[in-house]
DNA sequence: CCCCGATTCGGAAACGTTTCCGTAAAATAA
DNA sequence: TTATTTTACGGAAACGTTTCCGAATCGGGG
């Protein structure tokens, strides 16, 4: 590598000095309009560009953020992170996106990465263990900027977007008894992720209030991965448990579920309906189309981004909001009784 | 924020100077054992941890390595991704992740902003439009370390990471021959793209080596998406030219087809069967499952972050060769006439 | 006891910027 | 004209490190 041409060699090329370099650079008010075209044409022909390294040390900024997602295999965190970058790129900065692969250790290594990189704020989408939060606690009083969506904890602080879990699954549940099912399930997701909270609450209260059953015995708890709806479809299916609808916590449940129903036999829609909750894009290619809550996921991104940002100049602890989202049901043949 | 601590307060309170407490950081040869543990525990106890920038600023060295990619809505670059930061965070380095959304003019941009940030190497996929290679030519005679992969430039002498397309689609092709298909068409990517020309050529090459017809009009340049693969369908449907078969460029392109022909009453395979190219994971997932070629993406990502680690070390021209990987075919329901 | 090499450390320059402070020249006011 | 403000710029410190160079200490061989 060449060495890299500096500020210097612009100053002693134009014989001036570098601070009026610089200030022609960061458009500062103590300098002639004059010079700083000159200074700015002539730099440019000498392909000079500031080293943005340096250039953050004595300005305490580094416009790098963060952005942990626990994965990105599905659509659902690739596109909001579209968002996130859409907005970021505009207001000049630059986004260093993490996997933290569903493993709660390599969520706080990476955290603690970023941190010592100086990023200026954090974006974070929990895995669905993380329990320990003590030492984002700590970065949260450090007045460390910090903004939470989709995979949120109670516990902190700070900014959030989630998607209203609750209203749209109770939606999605009301939708399949209008379709006049009353024995459904509910494939819910890990345990101790907060989404899953909500959208099994929103499918209760929306069994109660239509006076169907949904005792404990009508939850399970399945998981996250096409894989864990095949499975617990497979144990309903030995125990000749059939209902007559399934509320999925997610698409991959669902359609490893519809996947494992087909092969035993059963018809979908007629034998078992089903609807899932949108975080990929696999919905509509299935046979039958599954029918699913979409979420918006670049909007999602956006807001998130404009949170921090906003965060990152005021540190206004009035910003320590809970902004919930609006979806829309999609409504495919998984679900439909003619 | 509070004010960070840096290393003359660890130096002040050990009393010692600021360069013993690099040393002991850097674990240089230039320091007793014994001083230098002492310094590491008291450090840790005092929350001190290097300031990544300052530090890369004298060492004309970041660590930070770029990766730019046209999209990750798919499944196939944000596993190839994974694969990359797998090896890069274990060699400690970071990795920036871009996306140019399969526009050039954002690829040239986000391109310029890496190299400005200073990073050590850049790992690129080109958007299917790329044409300009101008600029990456000037990064490379100025010796910086660039690999290709998947959607290479033949035109850049770099090292490259690429799938064998041409003999995995005529591996799929003959798959298809195999099942006793003779009228066999092939809905092909975007012109310019490498990926698409060698596709092509496998599908065009084993159509002669088994003596059928393969003249330009069973080809048909359809694009990437699977609304492009519905579009191209449509036509053929309206058309009333339809083939036995269809070897697709890609899982989507195939699955949009799937899709419209199953609208129409087409029943696959029966009627036409159906083989993909896998950059996403829905092939399982659709009715029928998709017969599709499957690429060793975190593989792929591994050996592109290795080569481009030895050219960071080495600038050995010698790495300028293109890596050639292998993969399967994954028969399913979609190709089979039982 | 002296000299020399090895070991361990401190001082200071360097990395490429920004920014504070001062000053000379120009512009304005008296 | 002189005094005062404004404008435009240069010098130098600062940001938090690494690294070169030199010095002090120590041990051992003569």
């Amino acid at each position: 590598m060449k060495r890299t041409i500096t500020i210097k060699d612009v100053a002693k090329e134009l014989s001036c000095s570098i601070s009026t370099v610089s200030r022609a650079f960061n458009d500062k008010y103590d300098i002639n309009p004059e010079t700083r075209r000159k200074i700015l044409e002539r730099a440019r022909e000498m392909g000079y560009t500031p080293n943005p390294l340096a250039r953050r040390l004595p300005q305490h900024q580094t416009f790098l953020i963060g952005v942990v997602v626990p994965e990105f295999i599905n659509a659902f965190f690739p596109r909001v992170i579209a968002g996130i970058q859409e907005i970021m790129l505009k207001a000049g900065y630059q986004v260093l996106i993490m996997s933290s692969n569903e493993d709660e250790r390599n969520e706080l290594e990476i955290v603690k990465k970023l941190e010592a990189y100086q990023v200026d704020g954090l974006i974070i989408s929990f895995t669905y263990r993380s329990r320990d939060m003590s030492y984002f606690q700590s970065l949260i009083d450090r007045n460390f900027p910090i903004v939470q969506f989709n995979r949120v904890s109670s516990k902190l602080n700070t900014p959030k977007v989630i998607f209203d879990d609750y209203q749209w699954a109770a939606c999605a549940v009301e939708h399949l008894i209008e379709q006049g099912n009353s024995r459904i399930y509910h494939f819910a997701g890990p345990g101790n992720m907060w989404v899953t909270q909500n959208r099994k609450r929103g499918f209760v209260d929306a069994m109660h209030k239509h006076g169907l059953p949904c005792g404990p015995e009508t939850i399970f708890e399945a998981g996250i991965f096409s894989e864990d709806g095949a499975e617990t479809a497979r144990r309903l299916i030995q125990t000749g448990n059939i209902p007559q609808a399934i509320f999925c916590f997610n698409d991959p449940l669902a359609i490893g579920a519809m996947q494992e129903f087909k092969e035993h036999g059963y018809e979908i829609p007629r034998d078992v309906a089903f609807v899932g909750f949108t975080e990929s894009s696999i919905a509509r290619y299935v046979t039958p189309g599954l029918t699913s809550v979409e979420q918006p996921t670049q909007e999602l991104g956006e807001k998130v981004a404009r949170l921090l940002l906003e965060l990152i100049r005021t540190h206004h602890p009035l910003l320590n909001q809970t902004l919930v989202l609006n979806g829309k049901l999609n409504i495919r043949r998984s679900s439909l009784r003619k």
